[in-house]
DNA sequence: GGCGCCATGTAAGTCGTTACATGATTGA
DNA sequence: TCAATCATGTAACGACTTACATGGCGCC
């Protein structure tokens, strides 16, 4: 929420649509969750209401704390907890399955992913004008995600192989 | 658990330290949680004790029921939920620092899958040998770290050469 | 006799999801 | 006028974490 608000002011539903086709691809939350955190930050003092609208619409805006609490909090990286895959936690137990089943998950594995590619290759051609600070590194974002993509879609397919 | 316990039967602390040098990479969690997931496992009749030892040990096994539903989840499989990435959420936000800061962000990214990469072979030549299913796998899984941190690596190191 | 490991749990609190609830404004 | 969209929130519940609490057993 801080880093979308440097952009400028916004409304809640405003960041939520934002959100929805930037930042949920690499961290997703619910419209929820996105109301009750604004709430928080205000609470505590990093961002303020500037102007309210029609429909009780709130203009939220960053605060001087809140960049400073944001640049800490990109620059001071908390050690990055190893994040959890089920899919690979399935992998583990494979065993349990007829060996033409195991082939077939990771089969399963190599189509979703080539799906995935897909998916941000259609949001590469949609982001790659843009000029503005969250579209230049979201693409370096993209980046990682599409080659991330082809690496899973090889091993999905050599792990295949590897079941005899 | 009931994936663990199809190796034989154990004790929520046999199962806690083979959690910890196995599925713990790729799915993290705490004692607290272990013991809490084995009694629902329990009250759910997925699990039976099978033998109680001193210091009020209790040995676990899985029953019938709890291997269809291990078998179930395994390939009935859920959609992935995209994982969260904070490495990545960061990285749309790096305009906020000055740009010799947001390379020292990718390098030091560099630096830290440089590492994880160094720990992932060190249990590589830890399982190398073993022949029963959770090492087999476990392998496979581990291919997957691998490849993966790879690129990441390779990525950052781009990356860092994007900023200018 | 005592250290180290075996062994199990509870309590409090945060984070996050799903579902529900409500209503105002705008433009065709 | 009425459908779409704007706009904000609450409630209930489950997942997960951190910290605490407790004690038995085996071996040197």
């Amino acid at each position: 929420m801080l880093g979308l608000l440097t952009e400028g002011p916004a409304s809640g539903y405003d960041l939520m649509k934002l959100f929805d086709v930037s930042l949920a691809n690499v961290w997703p939350a619910t419209q929820s969750q996105l109301y009750a955190e604004l709430g928080k930050l205000a609470d505590a003092g990093l961002v303020d209401v500037a102007a309210e609208g029609p429909r009780g619409r709130k203009e939220y805006a960053v605060t001087e704390a809140g960049l400073a609490e944001l640049r800490h909090w990109i620059s001071d990286v908390e050690p990055v907890r190893p994040a959890r895959s089920d899919m690979l936690l399935r992998v583990f137990f494979l065993a349990q399955l007829a060996p033409e089943q195991a082939r077939a998950y990771f089969r399963r594995q190599a189509e979703l992913t080539a799906k995935q590619l897909e998916y941000m290759e259609g949001i590469r051609g949609f982001v790659e004008e843009g000029t503005d600070d969250l579209s230049v590194y979201g693409r370096i974002a993209l980046e990682y995600g599409l080659r991330l993509g082809q690496v899973q879609q090889e091993w999905a397919e050599w792990a295949e192989g590897q079941i005899r």
